[in-house]
DNA sequence: TACTACTCTACTGAATAAGTAGACTATTAT
DNA sequence: ATAATAGTCTACTTATTCAGTAGAGTAGTA
């Protein structure tokens, strides 16, 4: 299950996806709009600030915005930098790869099932972008 | 990320696959092939047990086995007991549904998103089973 | 009846989750 | 210049889950 801080982050990127081109979104307009408590919701969008998928501006007018365009944003990215591995497991993962002790990795059945899920998950998590987040 | 408690698990239904028909298996054995802390281990097979997923025989000679065979048992299934929710959210888990507070279903683009992704995650688990476990 | 092996309750330490408080810094409008 | 605004950053806190251990109890078998 993804935790409450990534469901926070990605409804937030949800909201500055429908809010694109029209400049800085405040914190606690998106904290209003997305019922995210504010101080945790500052955290998240700093962690994605620094990870160079939103930027923002300080001072009067400032705000959060996206740094590229929803479309060129996939969830995939997200949810890396927000959540962690998409993976189920250390040993399958590709971006945050971790040997297991004790385990064959060429022989171990549960390996190979894992890398078939993450497969799967993963061609819809890549091919979807921010754009998907916008509610209708 | 699957939690090590899930991995143990399944390690330990991918061996009692293996040993499907052999009679009982003891769990220090099961303990000693796949490196899993015994009593961890004993809790683990214990909510198999109570979940009807395996059987056990006390006694000298007693030792758990599969209550049915390794193709019958999905992993989905097995999943479900030991990890929870298969999907990423409350809300789009199919036997551990949980309505969102302040969010509309209908309206929610995450909730689309999401529900894919747990139906190609299904899709693949509910076809394996723990013969599929069973190291090569 | 002794031995074996599963059953169950209770506990522990460490890590993570979820959130809060408050001081600080940069920008803009007046 | 200087308020007022709005993001930045450090440092907590509290609760829950994770991972594992200890030990007594119960049931079955030779």
């Amino acid at each position: 299950m993804l935790s409450k801080k990534t469901q926070y982050g990605l409804k937030a990127l949800g909201y500055l996806a429908s809010q694109y081109g029209k400049g800085p979104v405040l914190i606690s307009e998106i904290a209003l709009k997305k019922n995210i408590p504010i101080k945790f919701l500052e955290t998240i969008l700093l962690l994605l600030k620094q990870k160079n998928i939103l930027d923002s501006k300080k001072g009067k007018g400032g705000g959060y915005f996206l740094a590229d365009a929803p479309k060129k944003i996939s969830l995939a990215i997200a949810l890396r930098i927000i959540e962690g591995p998409i993976a189920m497991l250390p040993c399958v993962s590709l971006n945050f790869y971790k040997k297991c002790e004790d385990c064959n990795e060429k022989v171990c059945a549960l390996n190979k099932v894992m890398a078939i899920t993450r497969d799967a998950t993963l061609k819809i998590l890549e091919k979807k972008s921010l754009q998907d987040l916008i509610d209708e």
